[in-house]
DNA sequence: GAAAATGTTCCGTAAATCGGAAAAAGTAGT
DNA sequence: ACTACTTTTTCCGATTTACGGAACATTTTC
């Protein structure tokens, strides 16, 4: 074989090209793989068994091979997520550099937001979140911004159990958090002033998808006292307009595949 | 290295770890990653060049890799695939005691139908098609089915570009076939004698969804010299009522999600 | 139970892959 | 624009790895 650069590796493209054969034409035994691959069946055993071995494939009791947990996760859970940071970047960047303020992408998780992705602000007292931190969804601006997104049902079970108390500014009354993000809602973004940390607040808006699917939060997060010195009407505009370019953005990146 | 039986292959794993540290920790540069596999960089290197000209992984122009679209794609394909296959089953299985022959399960990819999962004819001269496969769309029943439900704009777009003729009876003229493709659209199914191979035929008809939108294609496939002495009225109702029955199904597990 | 089909292990050997070093490309500071 | 530094890519000798055919083992089918 010839020594070219940019030579790509011949195992490793094997082993794709059985991955997604396995995801488009799943479940296969052993000889049908080989077979499809032109690869011999001892060679087609030794990949099964390697990938099988690291749960990216799963053999059934009929001999026959799909795709396992391994591969899966990534594909449903990790590649959308760095997708979705990927994709929104540009927009995190630019709201960071209106406000200089920490910027938060979040996901809602249960009770609580996950904290995906975040710009820090570089300014001398700031706030910042640890990447796959949670905060509860009630007391924290993308909390409240993507809790006036959920279905109706979705937010009654949110409602009917205890809204924890974190300092004296959390909302735990059911029906006055109703009303908020009633408020939520119609404004297009949520404040936050000591709701879970008592110096810490924000400003935060919902990412939604072209069926009004609920994806994300975008928030700028910052010490209350410098909050207080803000137009929170305007950051709040900065805010749910930035929300509305990444639910753009999002439509087109999936638009193209339709 | 000792030669021991069970023993996996040294190149896929590390593509496993790689693509696993990325999805858990990137973006990554390629130092950060050669260090954490304790590989070198040039091996990291031709990895990820592997990996990114499959489109498993991407790199930005910060010269940091994540999952790419192709891991992405594993669970497209699987997630509906699956769920189409398992709620239609009894719908094929039903249609294949009826007529005995070859039924087909197919999606429209491009130009082409993709052979999503067949029950194969029990009968002494029978066609069968490879799962995964695919057969130019204008050729074959099921294509033509499909494409008679395709918006305006696409299918537009399909006859804008070149009609390969397979044998004699292919179909290769854009004003021809788009007469043909409404005759389809009206009738409920689509014939095909002998326009890709040209001793196979069959009969198909289009699934689509509560919003007519294309979802997939079910046809029965014969020898032309069976089709030939069928009622192909009588079989075009049968695959048609297929069709319908398939798309209230979905339209039914569709619901409970919505 | 026998035959056929499918899958696994063994082993010689060709092919593939490795990593260090050199070359190329990219970044940051002045 | 230039320079220094960092990061990545390419080259190539050498070693390792992975290949497939054949033998063997297991499972399925009649």
């Amino acid at each position: 074989m010839a020594r070219e650069s940019g030579e790509t590796l011949a195992t490793v493209n094997r082993a794709v090209t059985m991955l997604e054969m396995l995801g488009t034409s799943g479940p296969l035994n052993l000889s049908q793989i080989a077979d499809r691959m032109e690869i011999g069946k001892a060679t087609a055993s030794r990949m099964l068994q390697t990938l099988v071995a690291r749960d990216w494939v799963v053999r059934s009791a009929d001999r026959t091979y799909r795709l396992g947990p391994g591969v899966l996760g990534l594909a449903m859970w990790k590649a959308p997520q760095q997708h979705l940071i990927g994709d929104l970047r540009p927009i995190l960047d630019a709201l960071h550099d209106t406000t200089g303020e920490t910027i938060h992408l979040t996901r809602l998780d249960g009770r609580y937001v996950v904290y995906v992705e975040q710009i820090v602000s570089q300014l001398p007292v700031r706030s910042a979140a640890v990447i796959g931190a949670r905060s509860p969804a009630h007391c924290v601006s993308p909390g409240l911004a993507q809790l006036s997104h959920l279905p109706a049902e979705q937010l009654a079970w949110f409602l009917s159990t205890p809204l924890k108390r974190y300092t004296p500014a959390s909302t735990t009354n059911p029906e006055e958090l109703r009303r908020k993000l009633e408020t939520v809602r119609e404004r297009g973004y949520a404040v936050n002033l000591g709701g879970y940390r008592p110096d810490v607040g924000g400003v935060g808006a919902a990412v939604v998808d072209h069926n009004s699917q609920l994806v994300a939060g975008i928030s700028v997060c910052a010490p209350v006292y410098r909050l207080a010195t803000m137009d929170l009407d305007s950051l709040g505009v900065l805010v749910s307009d930035a929300a509305s370019e990444a639910s753009r953005l999002l439509d087109k990146a999936a638009s193209p595949h339709g």
